[in-house]
Parts: C-alpha cells; sequence; structure tokens
DNA sequence: CCGAGTTGGTTGACATCTAAATTACCCATA
DNA sequence: TATGGGTAATTTAGATGTCAACCAACTCGG
C-alpha cells in the first residue's frame, strides 16, 4: 500500500483511475446520445420514420435475399420480441415481407419490398450526409485516432468483460 | 471505371468521406451500446435496479440541495414527461421525495431520501468499478486521446448542429 | 420411430422514452 | 389590476425495449 507517508498509495489511485475511467464514459455516452437524438429527430420530421425502423431496414438492404428474425435479432443487438414488433409495423406499412423460408417450416425470411428499398435508399442518403456533418468537427487524423481508440476499447469489452458480471469476484 | 479523368473528384471524396464518418459512427455507437447493455444487466441482476433509476439518483447525490424536475431533465437528456415517470418510480419506492420549491410554487425539488443515498452509494461503487474495468483495456494516453477527440465531436456539434435540420443546404 | 432437448418466432406484462396537449403558476407591462 | 406570453410539471398516446412463457418444428440418440 503506502510507501512513507504518501496519501497516493494504490488504493487512492486506483479510485481515481476509477473516476477518470468514470468521466470518460460519461462523455463517450453524451457524445453517442448527441448524435442519435439528432439521427432519431430528423428521420423522424424529414421521414415520418424511427432510428430502430431504420436501422432494421439498413440490414435488410444490404441483405438481398432476405434475413431471419434470430439473425436481425443479433445484429440489431435486440430481443426478438422487439424484432417482431418492428417487424410488424414495417410489414404493415408496406416496407418488408415475411417469407417462409423452404428448409425449415419454423423459419422466416424478411425482406424489404421494391417499396421498402426504394423508401430506404432515399433516406440512407440523407442520413449519411447528416452523420458527415456531425463528424465533420473532426480532421482525418483525428477521425483515424478516435476509431482506433474505440476499436482497443471494443476488443477489450468483447474479450474480457462477460455481458453479467462474474469476473469482478 | 475511367482511367486518366480522374474519378476521385470532390465529389466522389465526399462520398467517400461520408462512408468513413458512417463508419466511425457505427463504431462509437457499438462501444456505447456495449458498456450500456453490461452496464443495465448487472444495475438489474445485482440490484434489481434499472440505468435510467441509476443515473437519475447519481445526479441526485451530486446536488444535495435537490434539483427540480426540469433540472433533471435537461441533465439527463430526457424529457420532462419521461421525469416525472421516473420520479414517480423511486418515490413509491422511498428512494427519492418530492419538496415544493418555496419561492415558486410550480416548481418542485427532488431529493434522495436517507435511504436513497445509502442504496445509491452501495450501488455507485460497484458501478464505478465495472466502468473501470471495461476501460481498463485502454493506457492512460490512450484513454486521454480518447477523451480529447470525444470532446472535440461534442463541441462541435453543439456548435454546429442543430437538433432540428436547419443547417443543410 | 420416439421422446427429450433445442431452436425460431410470437405473445403478454411491464418499464422507458418521445411528442403534444393540459394545468397551474410566474412575471412584465400597460 | 388585468392580460398575455412564457415556464414547471403532469398527462396521454404511441413506439421501443426487456424478459419470461409459450407453441411449433427441428434434431438426434437409442
Amino acid at each position: 500500500m503506502s510507501a512513507d507517508t504518501r496519501p497516493i498509495d494504490a488504493e487512492t489511485r486506483a479510485t481515481s483511475d476509477d473516476h477518470h475511467a468514470l468521466r470518460l464514459w460519461l462523455r463517450l455516452y453524451a457524445c453517442t446520445s448527441l448524435v442519435e437524438s439528432r439521427v432519431r429527430r430528423r428521420l423522424q420530421s424529414r421521414f415520418g420514420t424511427t432510428l430502430p425502423r431504420f436501422d432494421l431496414m439498413a440490414q435488410l438492404d444490404r441483405s438481398p435475399q432476405g434475413l431471419r428474425m434470430s439473425e436481425l435479432s443479433s445484429r440489431l443487438m435486440v430481443t426478438g420480441g422487439n424484432v417482431t414488433g418492428l417487424t410488424d409495423n414495417l410489414e404493415d406499412e408496406g416496407l418488408v415481407v415475411r417469407e417462409s423460408d423452404g428448409t425449415d417450416r419454423r423459419a422466416l425470411r424478411v425482406k424489404l419490398t421494391r417499396e421498402g428499398r426504394r423508401v430506404f435508399r432515399t433516406m440512407a442518403a440523407e442520413h449519411e450526409r447528416w452523420i458527415a456533418e456531425m463528424f465533420a468537427g473532426l480532421s482525418a487524423r483525428e477521425a483515424r485516432s478516435l476509431a482506433e481508440r474505440l476499436n482497443t476499447l471494443k476488443q477489450h469489452i468483447l474479450d474480457n468483460v462477460p455481458l453479467d458480471e462474474r469476473g469482478t469476484e
């Protein structure tokens, strides 16, 4: 622990690191919220849609052959019940369809309709400009640096931090 | 596509930048989701509470004199109606109280109860360790760099990007 | 072929969240 | 003092999101 009369012993330093990490997390969260709230607001006012719907359609746009509900669930990082609801809404609006997957009678294959693809492409183009605008405050070098740090963070969490607590004592 | 007549004109480059920004945004979002889902899950399994409740209590813990509903709303970056609901729940559980703010009869002052403060402090200590654990993959230098980039991003958005679209074109 | 266990998807109960409308109150000013 | 615009909080309707329970269909060992 402490050597001489130092108040800056291992425990104090750990606490201090904890605070730094906490502050960094709060800043990360704030940045994400800033971007996200703007995207949500604009999707609503410009296209009358929502971010989850947009994200689901984005996945389908990348997979012309369609995706299973379970596949959507894992890619969007949400539960199956949630995907069911989102797909219901999009299907009612004629933007996606559920087709049965021949080989497995339990499974469904969700696809964009022609109209759905048209609508998504229109939104995606504008969406990409919004994002570029929001990240334009960073130079190319800064953006690369940020991307690298985030990647380090992501890998560390995926490799070392379980969803449910097990690691910490 | 083309040979001499460069296809890498301003527009092409812009599109490419857009893609880079989009990728960076997806990575930022993924990192936040990773941390957030772990915090949510653990708050639920360890303490039977939720992240929004925890965040609200965290704000109150920093302000022993209490906070107005509107102040909570802006600090948590959520709508007033949302704060009303969260406060209702926490009040039912005896963790916070609403007191009338003497000078302005419209306003309320929300405070942690003694029990609320005790409960929050317990959770906060553990929460801070979770966060430190998740950010431990970054060196001190990397963490500083990340914090700086995020700050640049945040300031750019706050200064230049309105919540509702006005700026673009 | 059969029964146990697994997987794909839906449903229901509940907690968050937003946007918009409502109620009550503050305050400046004529 | 009256009147009108703004502010504090709540309420409402509707979209997301989780979890747990459920059904149907698949798989596989015996």
